[in-house]
DNA sequence: CGCACCATGTAATGCGTTACATGATTTT
DNA sequence: AAAATCATGTAACGCATTACATGGTGCG
């Protein structure tokens, strides 16, 4: 699936490696992220695919960049890509719950701290969510008037984002509570 | 983390590899799966690395079973993993938000299709948490008395799978309202 | 008669993570 | 002076998915 978060964004314009790991983090971090080297080794796929084609742009006092550009063979996989429906649910994997599964001869205390930093964790992507996401879009919907559509779509993944938050964030209290009494 | 998945349910008792699948399938399947493939894989991982031992048990009128059950050594290893913090937070990855985030130009109704399977998906997987689970969580809770504390774990875990789903479904309807109108 | 269930495994492939390797510039 | 940012890659390892392989029993 990597392919085609790349080539989503190149779709936008060309862009290096390095560029593509920031717009990630970004804008998909919270439904889609990737290391640095599996962009690097993934784009190199891709162009032997013949999906991009990259060029190097030097620089002075900066180390040389590879700038990857999208082919119209590129733009026809992602269009083909998008267009073919989603027919199972995703699977997921959540640590937390995996280990809570098994918690119950665990130490109470132990097991409370350990809901309690998740409660943490949680709260920053929460803020972050709400704060410099959203803003982030904003703001490129306002630089860019021609991607106010796409715009209207960020938003809303970014608005799952925030529900799944607020849930968990619910349900840690809820949690929190219940081992307490009940543990 | 399968090995610990595995070894969590044969701290209960002991079993085979195929019972494993269909332990997880009736408990953690929607937060931790895994293929009877590889739960065969790391059966035999496990059993290298003492942390399991094998058992052929042999049938009339059925393949033979190998029953694994866990050693000390496992049980050992069990405690620690579960004792040790998270310190960050798990990474999603989410099909639907990602061909969302980048379909501004794909048709509407397309789109709208999409989400419409993703509403029925959704609301199916919630019955089944609402009800199947529900159900047999409270019958391993009175069957196995011992197991009363493992039965709080189990039902908070499946309690924000309830949450995740009703979150899900809120925004699939949000989402389709807003396609409609704004695309 | 065909399908689902019981039961276990191997092999190939794909994808992702972590570590390694390099090195200049800018910020704190 | 140290840390972060810019910038790109290779290599090893681990884990997961998919396909392949086998074969009996029970049910509709």
């Amino acid at each position: 699936m990597l392919k085609y978060v790349l080539l989503g964004f190149l779709n936008y314009r060309s862009l290096t490696g390095y560029e593509l790991k920031q717009a990630i983090n970004r804008s998909t971090i919270h439904f889609w992220h990737a290391e640095l080297s599996q962009i690097y080794v993934t784009l190199k796929a891709l162009e032997n695919e013949g999906c991009v084609t990259s060029k190097i742009q030097p620089q002075a006092e900066r180390p040389d960049r590879r700038v990857y550009t999208i082919t119209r063979s590129g733009r026809a996989a992602l269009a083909q890509w998008l267009a073919q429906p989603i027919t199972e649910l995703g699977t997921k994997k959540e640590l937390l719950l995996l280990k809570l599964f098994f918690s119950a001869q665990l130490d109470k205390d132990v097991l409370l701290a350990q809901l309690r930093v998740q409660r943490d964790l949680h709260q920053q992507r929460y803020h972050l969510i709400q704060n410099e996401m959203a803003t982030e879009i904003q703001q490129s919907a306002e630089e860019y008037p021609q991607l106010v559509k796409d715009a209207v779509l960020w938003e809303a993944t970014r608005r799952l984002g925030e529900l799944h938050e607020e849930a968990y964030l619910h349900w840690l209290d809820e949690t929190i509570a219940l081992v307490q009494k009940k543990l």
